[in-house]
DNA sequence: CGGTTTTAAGCTAGCTTAAAACCGGTGCCCTAGT
């Protein structure tokens, strides 16, 4: 059978390759073992090889989820050139396909079928991979569960509980090429996933330059954006804030066009074709622009306006250099550019309106439809509260929504589940503070991003433009807290220590996010000790 | 939260300035009408 066949036999035969990238091998015996995986690896560096393998040597059917259709296409299409059985299940797919990818579940044989999340969601797609689960389910994009989840894409948040529910529980595999400790912690935990083995390489691109221009004055600011685009060699991607400000950039440059969400499918897939095959030079995009592309030769990333995370920023600049050639990351930075994502964390839930739903749901199951209707909230907006509900213990997201046993007073149930919103909220806004202190550094950037990322990495790099103007000194952990290091903190909780370095720590708290403290003083007012 | 546009106010008949209103990102799905 093909489970004796060994890792590197499959690999050989399916790809081609005689030798695995580091973190393949190990992520496909993992899987084919029967052992969940979380795997964290750059784009271009076969993470779909590790799943090809996998899903041959158990031996059956794969579910892949993805969060793009035309991503599932060209994934399909690359498995396909490999002689491997695929699917794709969509919302454009007819009965005939439809029945032919629920075929492909059912039968004892590896075959790929790749759908969204909310098509996995679906009750009857559910119900059919409850009579025939499937042998492997693997997670694409995995930190979509938690850039997604919360509010936008809320389908994200209940892939864990359709495998909870499988009779037999399939293999789960999650991949992504970003994610910092405690999206990494989310993931595991989301998915429900059992012991997972954690893989986590090539988080540094030493071929990328980092650097950020900083400006006071917003015209000043937006000619440098201009000029550096035009000075500099090779495709690029310049990402803007907002619609409006792709189509003033690309104005202004030669070469370049705009893309983004708003624009006709049609044309988004014209200026993307013209991108790949070098007829355009620049896309000036906002962050629609990006997964999927894996065009090797991209030669600088600019951003004509911070992000709202150091997780968004390095997913977006780790498109390019990929060929390992020198590229150059450059932020353009205004402080007053970060009030827009503090606009995008939201605000707090309406106590009335969460009470309504809560109210609602104790009169017996009910499904979401009944409950839109009965309370008047939006369906996107009811599924944001019925998961903070839910994860405020209050109540149960099964087909059909329902109290809990022994359900908590409506007040309690509101209370925790505005709490809940604050907290992520508000550690929200402690990664767009972590953002500004990448900004405003001036020590090595890329240190900072790379311990952002729990990797350990000590000297400074040489290779962004404080180690470059000799800013950049090597320096030691903090003796005190060294990286990683669990502490407590009598207001904040429990957390971890992310970086020391003379006389201040950053602390990631699990409940409150991201912190700067100064050792003295924590010391001085017994506020912070290790545990 | 901050930038941009629109409306209102103020002082004197169309211009300047202030206040107020508005807008901002990411994709799936499904249904109705061509």
């Amino acid at each position: 059978m093909e489970r004796r066949r060994g890792v590197a036999e499959v690999a050989g035969d399916l790809l081609g390759v005689r030798e695995l990238r580091p973190g393949q091998r190990e992520a496909m015996e993992a899987l084919a073992g029967g052992r969940d995986a979380l795997v964290v690896m750059p784009t271009g560096s076969g993470k779909s090889a590790v799943y090809e393998v996998a899903g041959v040597l158990l031996g059956g059917p794969v579910v892949v989820v993805s969060p793009l259709v035309s991503l599932q296409r060209d994934q399909a299409l690359g498995l396909r050139e490999n002689g491997l059985e695929t699917h794709v299940l969509n919302a454009t797919a007819g009965r005939a396909r439809r029945e032919r990818a629920h075929a492909a579940l059912a039968a004892d044989r590896p075959a790929f079928v790749f759908m969204a999340p909310e098509q996995l969601l679906r009750d009857d797609v559910r119900a059919r991979l409850g009579e025939s689960p499937p042998r492997l389910l693997v997670v694409d994009e995995a930190h979509c569960i938690s850039a997604w989840g919360h509010d936008f894409r809320p389908d994200y948040l209940r892939l864990g509980a359709v495998v909870a529910a499988l009779r037999d529980r399939p293999v789960v595999a999650a991949l992504t090429a970003t994610a910092a400790p405690p999206v990494r912690a989310e993931i595991v935990e989301r998915l429900g996933m059992r012991d997972p083995a954690e893989i986590v390489k090539g988080f540094d691109r030493p071929e990328i330059r980092l650097s950020v221009r900083r400006f006071g004055d917003a015209d000043d600011r937006a000619d440098a954006v201009v000029r550096t685009a035009e000075e500099l060699d090779g495709p690029g991607i310049v990402y803007a804030a907002t619609r409006k400000d792709t189509t003033r950039y690309a104005e202004r440059l030669r070469s370049a066009r705009a893309y983004h969400a708003g624009l006709r499918k049609k044309e988004r897939d014209a200026v993307q074709a013209e991108f790949m095959d070098g007829r355009t030079r620049i896309v000036v995009a906002t962050s629609a622009f990006g997964m999927g592309i894996d065009k090797p030769d991209i030669r600088f990333v600019l951003h004509s306006h911070v992000t709202g995370s150091p997780d968004e920023y390095y997913q977006e600049i780790g498109r390019a250099g990929r060929d390992g050639d020198p590229a150059e990351a450059v932020c353009f930075y205004r402080s007053e550019d970060l009030g827009l994502p503090r606009f995008f964390t939201g605000g707090l839930p309406d106590e009335d309106t969460v009470a309504a739903v809560y109210e609602a749901v104790t009169e017996g199951p009910v499904t979401r439809r009944e409950l839109a209707a009965r309370t008047g909230v939006s369906a996107r907006r009811l599924a944001v509260l019925l998961d903070l509900l839910a994860e405020a213990g209050a109540v149960r997201l099964l087909r059909r929504v329902r109290p809990v046993p022994d359900p908590p007073s409506r007040d309690a149930a509101v209370g925790a589940a505005v709490r809940l919103a604050g907290n992520r909220r508000d550690v929200e806004r402690t990664r767009i503070e972590m953002m500004r202190r990448y900004c405003e550094l001036t020590d090595c950037r890329r240190r900072f991003l790379l311990r952002y990322f729990g990797e350990a990495y000590d000297r400074p790099c040489g290779r962004c433009d404080n180690c470059e103007a000799g800013r950049a000194e090597a320096r030691a952990d903090n003796r005190t807290f060294p990286t990683g290091t669990r502490v407590e903190h009598r207001e904040w909780g429990p957390g971890q220590v992310v970086e020391g370095e003379g006389d201040r720590v950053t602390v990631l708290f699990d409940d409150v996010g991201y912190r700067e403290l100064l050792v003295e003083s924590v010391l001085d007012n017994d506020l912070l000790k290790r545990v």
